[in-house]
RNA sequence: GACCCCAUCGUCUAGCCAGGUCCAGGACACCAGGUUUUCAUCCUGGUAACACGGGUUCAAAUCCCGUUGGGGUCGCCA
């Protein structure tokens, strides 16, 4: 620990595994980075597992490729090789798994033992549980009572041990306020009975957040503690680990939590309560609709699903329901965006701004200006709802700053790894024509793919509702009829011998001058009709011409069956 | 319940720390007109907030106290 180390800034992101990178998770790792490059220090990544009943395995640090996305780089922590071939993670205070440190630990639990600062005691789950339940129900505060086990001899502790009866190691907490400073939140001082002799390592000989959190950042050399708002009161415990430990104390700033639009967390689980809400709503049980089976859901881990709010179906089980049902599921985390079609420029402004901002009317800004303008003081205290339709206002800003060439290339990326169909059933200059022509109409690099099914679906999938009002409308009334104008183009479009945008345009609005009054939308609305079977589509000649002249055709006639028009 | 923190339009927020230039500014959403071959855009205009009550002061969104409201924490999770 050389002293010009200490004066260089070292932030760390230290979360749980997960497979997946929520939003308040990459907001936090976010101001890290920032903070970190602002100052010319170091981001590290470090995985907190001492969990054993997460796994630890490749699957489980799947966020990993989230941070990536979302262009937070760590320069220390878990090593990741990107698709294009670019790396992160390595250094020198390895391991970055707590699971891999326990030896690290350990002898610094030892270490508190000896001094008389920790000691062992043999209180089981339920035991415990029962005194709290007792503390609640007397209307008192529950604190744990350390006689018992201080009480204890080290040789009666030797014994019990010898024998296997399970310990966990507790912390002797002094008995004096805390006070804790932040440069968020300022100054708190936490008195000593809200605290009391925690748990620093468990039954199976891991130790617990608070110990192993406050080892590595003395070993890892970290300044600057930056995380979530719910972690403020732990900062008590750390704060006095480190003092026993005769560790330095790093600088601390609480960021505000993130909440949904109706104040609730954002959870992983307001999936499962979108979708139950559609199947409720919907009223038949889709199981019964289905046959049994929904989405390859079977019929009793749904119905288990169904009544039980606390169970959540897998990843792919929610997806598959959401499209069966036609039910968007809301974005949590930072992949839902990326399939969703967010950039990840924006996500990042957007996160930026919940919570933080650089004063004034600016809202719009990128990375670097992050870098160069993010401080503590300019950072919220409280809790901010996150607001989807905001997110995709400065999206859809985002998307229509691009230039057609670059839309066209995020859209076929995008495409490629989620819609793969639209790329094997277009050809090269199609699915490009088609990408143009929805890039003044996209909000997301996703939001037309939806709507743009009719171009690579066979020709007999598209149905037309005779019933419907609106259709009906373009098709029947007036005078010529929609219906007539396109009888009366099937030859001319029949007869068009070069089919692109150019020569559709050509013969279209010459026959809507003639026919029509060179009012368009008289005849691309029933054009519309009958090659999507809606009335909404892209601009019409690109349309066509993407979608080509037979099946244009075809299309047309069984249109012109479809409205009988009486 | 105890402890800690917070409080400006529906939402994210500027302004507050160094009180007057704020009958409070921006963005998103919303509403009304207009443009547009559909959808989506786009343009113009509009509605909308200093939680409440006491102080301090010539003057308070800005300072102090209280009330109310919101959030966090109270695990062998992190």
């Amino acid at each position: 620990m050389s002293s010009d180390s200490k004066s260089i800034v070292r932030t760390r992101f230290a979360p749980s595994p997960s497979g997946h990178l929520h939003v308040g998770g990459a907001r936090t790792a976010l101001f890290c980075w920032a903070y970190a490059r602002q100052h010319g220090g170091k981001f590290i990544l470090r995985i907190e597992d001492t969990d054993q009943k997460r796994s630890s395995d490749a699957a489980s640090v799947g966020f990993l490729r989230d941070l990536k996305w979302l262009g937070i780089e760590w320069d220390e922590g878990p090593e990741f090789v990107d698709r294009d071939g670019s790396r992160c993670g390595g250094g020198a205070y390895g391991p970055y798994f707590q699971s891999q440190r326990l030896d690290l630990y350990t002898k610094y639990l030892q270490q508190l033992v000896r001094e008389g600062k920790a000691y062992y005691a043999f209180d089981t789950a339920a035991e415990l549980d029962a005194q709290r339940k007792a503390a609640r129900e007397a209307g008192r505060n529950y604190r744990y009572d350390r006689t018992a086990a201080t009480s204890l001899s080290a040789e009666q502790v030797q014994r019990r041990r010898d024998a296997g009866e399970p310990a966990v190691i507790r912390f002797r907490l002094p008995d004096e306020p805390i006070v804790i400073r932040d440069e968020i939140l300022g100054e708190a001082t936490i008195p000593a009975e809200q605290l009391d002799d925690f748990v620093i390592c468990k039954a199976d000989g891991f130790p617990t957040y608070h110990f192993a959190v406050v080892v590595d950042d003395e070993l890892m050399q970290v300044t600057h503690v930056i995380r979530a708002q719910e972690h403020f009161m732990n900062t008590a415990r750390h704060l006095r680990l480190q003092e026993a430990l005769g560790f330095r104390r790093p600088v601390y700033a609480h960021l505000p939590l993130i909440f949904n639009p109706d104040g609730s967390k954002m959870s992983k689980r307001d999936k499962d309560k979108a979708l139950r809400a559609a199947v409720r709503s919907m009223g038949v049980p889709p199981v019964e609709r289905a046959g049994g089976e929904v989405a390859s859901i079977s019929a009793d881990t749904f119905a288990a699903w169904l009544k039980d709010k606390d169970r959540q179906l897998e990843f792919d089980e929610a997806n598959a329901l959401s499209e069966a049902l036609g039910v968007p599921l809301p974005e949590i985390n930072v992949d839902d965006f990326r399939r969703s079609g967010y950039l990840p420029e924006v996500l990042i402004n957007y996160l930026a701004l919940l919570g933080w901002n650089p004063g004034g009317d600016v809202e719009k800004f990128d990375k670097a200006f992050l870098v160069e303008r993010f401080s503590f003081d300019r950072v919220m205290k409280g809790p901010a709802k996150f607001d989807r339709a905001k997110l995709l206002a400065f999206n859809h800003d985002a998307i229509q700053a691009l230039s057609t060439e670059e839309f066209v290339r995020l859209f076929r990326a995008h495409c490629a790894e989620f819609h793969p169909e639209f790329i094997e059933h277009l050809t090269p200059e199609h699915f490009d024509l088609l990408a143009a022509a929805n890039h003044k109409r996209s909000k997301t690099l996703d939001d037309q793919v939806r709507s743009s099914r009719f171009f690579i679906d066979g020709d007999e999938s598209i149905t037309y509702d005779a019933a419907d009002k609106n259709l009906r409308k373009v098709m029947c009334a007036g005078e010529p009829t929609g219906r007539a104008h396109l009888e009366a183009l099937l030859p001319i479009l029949q007869g068009v011998s070069d089919w692109s945008v150019a020569t559709l345009e050509q013969a279209i609005s010459a026959y809507v001058q003639q026919h029509a009054g060179g009012n368009l939308g008289k005849v691309a609305q029933p054009l519309r009709i009958a090659i999507s079977g809606t009335t909404i589509s892209p601009a019409i000649y690109e349309t066509l011409t993407i979608l080509g002249c037979d099946a244009t055709l075809r299309r047309m006639r069984r249109c012109i069956e479809a409205f009988a028009c009486v």
